[in-house]
DNA sequence: ATCATTTGTTCCGTTTAACGGAACAAGAGC
DNA sequence: GCTCTTGTTCCGTTAAACGGAACAAATGAT
């Protein structure tokens, strides 16, 4: 990794607790892990021994090798469960399943990183259906998911990403057009919803609406997805209009504050907590947070 | 934290991202956090800066503060993934609360910590129920779920336990005696499975079979709880058959092997894949492990 | 509007932990 | 028996971690 005196004792620590939690072997041994991280059995033995003071990685005294502890799969679940959006949206999503018989998904979007990904599903009930990447950063243009925060991300974010992202043809029905993207988008904004066929899996449909935090920024979508198969034409809209129905509802829930363009667009539940004056709405949880997770 | 003089940059950094797993805040700035953790801020910025390199904390660049980055969270879930009984248990216990209508759990018996967790439920579908304390260490002398693995220890390990834990008494029913303890223990072993009433959650029956691993050796427990209300002394044995038998099918699936006292106590599925010959097992498959997860 | 206090951040001389090579004991395979 | 492997310990050298002070920017109170 380095030619000499390239240390950096902290950083290297956190990437191998990172293999561990990544790696394809459960266990492995010293010397292996030196191996991959190119440095003295030694260095890394030591690095270990403060992995398992922490009680982040498990030593087995007879094997000697070193594998995760369940403590950090417990604080794995804890930092799971730390996800505002995360617990709130599960119920919408399985509304929302039930409402289009078609797999809902949640996407969170990470400004830094300028990527989506799933971060929760509910399947569809019908046999055949598409198993959504969960879990893997996807990027921002290409499919539903991925537009439906592109185009609602402010002006200047979204110039910075076309800046840094080129525009990878994923399949042949991406759009690798920065003008066409841009009319795309346009055209979502006026929506309200996106709305793709096979741009990023071939065959799969994709309808997605955003969900916005407390400072007005968007912070994911919801989508649901289908086979081409099933699709017509004439369900768009009424596919649309759920989807963006649970959308405003998670945007509401979470404290968030659509854009001046959208409001009202969609009035609220008629059942369950209901907002007196139409124009107030209900006030950020104090730990509900803006940015970051 | 230490006078003077001691410092320990890995394990602060380790103990900084534990804290940001775990804590009530989900943002936090560099001086609170130093405060916590007795350093100069300059210091704390240092460690973060760390953690932000490596893409598991967050840095809000408008106000400065600091928190669980969207990537630790997809780390956490490949975590939690990558523990072989929870995968195999999760569809074992949905068909035991069917069978029990009872709420059904994995326990999971970490040797280091001599404690054990619930990290998997399925919940009854009857109103009252009790709802269990999911991922918290629990000790091993308190209830079913910890007296089916302290039975099924070696005779060393349990000679370990009683030497280090003293026997706390959490309910007025939790056996607090080591003689005493010791006859239970002899006859769970006797039974195949434990059966407590209120030990650890007053008004709370449970019934929990052990669970083994490649070596032989206990890895955790199949447990259904139920209210107290509802249980009748004649049911016990016709719940314990049913929990036996889906620790047993998760010990198989797992390439476990049970103490030869087990074998054939149960026989296997009639539907569904047969072993052939009575004695063989299936052979535990590379990736499955002993140890650690 | 202005001052005072807060925030996160940078710099730097001193301190101390990290580094890797070599030597170690223990176990596995032949 | 030997040999190759494993994880581990020791130690002189070296570079990273440390905290105090000074910083600019944002916030809150006056």
């Amino acid at each position: 990794m380095s030619i000499q005196g390239n240390r950096n004792p902290v950083r290297r620590s956190l990437q191998v607790l990172r293999y561990l939690m990544t790696a394809p072997d459960q266990q492995i041994g010293v010397r292996a892990l030196a191996g991959t991280f190119k440095t003295a059995p030694s260095t890394m033995h030591r690095v270990l021994s403060a992995l398992v003071e922490e009680e982040l990685v498990h030593h087995d005294p007879e094997t000697g090798l070193y594998s995760l502890d369940l403590e950090m799969v417990r604080l794995a679940h804890l930092a799971v469960e730390r996800v505002p959006a995360q617990k709130i949206a599960m119920r919408h999503l399985r509304r929302l399943a039930d409402e289009t018989h078609e797999t809902a998904l949640l996407g969170l979007y990470d400004r830094t990183r300028q990527e989506v990904m799933f971060t929760a599903a509910v399947e569809s009930p019908q046999p055949l259906r598409y198993v959504n990447l969960m879990r893997t950063w996807l990027p921002l243009h290409a499919g539903a998911t991925g537009l439906a925060i592109l185009a609602f991300l402010p002006e200047a974010e979204r110039e910075a990403f076309f800046k840094k992202r080129k525009l990878n043809a994923i399949t042949d029905r991406t759009i690798a057009d920065r003008r066409k993207l841009t009319q795309v988008l346009d055209r979502i904004r006026r929506n309200g919803y996106a709305c793709t066929i096979g741009q990023r899996t071939p065959g799969a449909v994709g309808i997605a609406a955003p969900i916005f935090g407390p400072s007005g920024d968007v912070i994911g979508d919801i989508i649901i997805t289908l086979p081409e198969q099933r699709f017509e034409r004439g369900g768009e809209r009424a596919f649309a209009k759920f989807v963006m129905r649970c959308a405003n509802r998670v945007t509401h829930e979470l404290g968030g504050v659509p854009p001046a363009a959208m409001e009202g667009s969609d009035e609220p539940e008629t059942r369950g907590p209901r907002v007196l004056n139409g124009r107030s709405r209900p006030k950020p949880r104090a730990e509900t947070i803006s940015k970051g997770i």
